[in-house]
DNA sequence: CCAAAAGTGTTGGTCGTACACCCATGC
DNA sequence: GCATGGGTGTACGACCAACACTTTTGG
């Protein structure tokens, strides 16, 4: 993205909005801007679309040099189009939600997402807090966009497991600090239950692992653990 | 759309999906192609963008052209970028879902949508049916898409109101046929009543007009007539 | 012309499911 | 201390029944 782009011309990037959970805390991946515009402030990850290249190819290619490798899931989340987004010239963003299980990776930085009242800012590693409107270009608004989406889909789809880092081995208690992270509300337990139970465990999503292959150390009673159905076995 | 592309130009066009509900029957709004790729097929309304140009221009643009002016409402849909979607070039489309009140306007015929099992399929005018898989480009993707997407909002938006011929008049029976031609299935008229009361009327979203100011010349006992509050006045 | 039938709008009830909230028990 | 399960009350949708008001039909 440091490259001159021409002025007559109108090019495709992909950002991505990558969100993980940790601890029961939402946050989002993002790198610092080594070069101009807007240097040094915090932006997504991004790429622009090759011509002859798909636009999940572009967006593998990005998140395979930002993750290691290892399980991610995304989908499509809004295209974003405003005339002066990128003030070096006409660059239309397809922007990504992408899920993945944990941050341990690649040369982000990991911010945790809050909610206060309805605007939401980032809790930088060190405990320092920035607005989501200083980020680069728009995306603060696709920050806010993502986060709204998921929120609104995490309970009639199957996002929430893609932030599991063992998805062959979870707790529902793993599972539910999840929906909490992404809520940021706290959740019944036995509601939880029943919930995971009727919508995900009766149709064979999941299914509860042997008694005892168990060991989940930690205090109080050990969880029985879960795991997620492979597709081919559905 | 007829002119020539360039081979090394990536081209942004916008599409639309213009649904619209009369008889409580669903439709879409198609131009027949008059140039080739896909010449004599059916296809989404859609033009280029501009370099300078928003993309809401150039929607609202290609609107104007179809439609002679009027309430009209319209969301992203879904950007479309497969890399031979198009056989000229590389064409990228953002599609917009476009829900208008009727249909006796522009160059467009309206194609009934059913839902044969779980494929959708066009009933022409005429009567003849046309699968999806034969509108031109990816366009019966992008249908599908688009009734998806229409399905799974109109329970918890108000996007359902924007079919209304006369939202400052209406029943609530002729606001129960949209929901039927949307969903494709019967509705509950009791259920449907406390649902409207509940989620647009309680709020403040719509409320009963004077009862002595309504004439409505049909069978059956008249109906109680409603209007959308205007967003300035709620 | 009048009365009955048919058609549409409107209101009410029951039943089962699902969730909010609380409490008890197992490890 | 955390996981698990049970119980109650409320909200909402599926399903059913009745009533209100109008036009149409048939003597």
């Amino acid at each position: 993205m440091h490259l001159e782009l021409e002025r007559d011309r109108l090019y495709v990037t992909v950002d991505a909005l990558i969100l993980t959970v940790r601890e029961g805390r939402l946050y989002a991946l993002l790198s610092r801007r080594k070069n101009p515009p807007f240097q040094g402030r915090w932006a997504l990850p991004g790429r622009l679309v090759g011509l002859d290249e798909p636009v999940e190819a572009t967006l593998d290619g990005l998140l395979a040099e930002m993750m290691p490798e290892g399980p991610r899931f995304y989908e499509q989340l809004y295209t974003f189009s405003d005339l002066n987004r990128d003030p070096r010239g006409r660059v239309i963003s397809i922007a990504h939600l992408v899920a993945v299980p944990e941050a341990p990776s690649g040369g982000l930085t990991s911010f945790e997402i809050r909610l206060e009242g309805d605007a939401l800012s980032l809790i930088a590693p060190g405990g320092g807090s920035l607005p989501g409107g200083e980020l680069a270009f728009d995306h603060g608004g696709i920050l806010a966009t993502g986060v709204q989406r998921l929120r609104g889909k995490i309970d009639y789809t199957d996002i929430a497991f893609h932030f599991l880092t063992r998805p062959d081995c979870f707790s529902l208690g793993q599972l539910q600090s999840i929906f909490e992270a992404v809520l940021s509300c706290p959740v019944d337990p036995s509601n939880f239950r029943r919930m995971v139970k009727s919508r995900y465990e009766e149709p064979g999503f999941i299914a509860p692992l042997d008694a005892s292959t168990v060991s989940p150390r930690g205090r109080g009673r050990p969880a029985a653990m879960y795991r997620v159905i492979p597709k081919n076995e559905r």
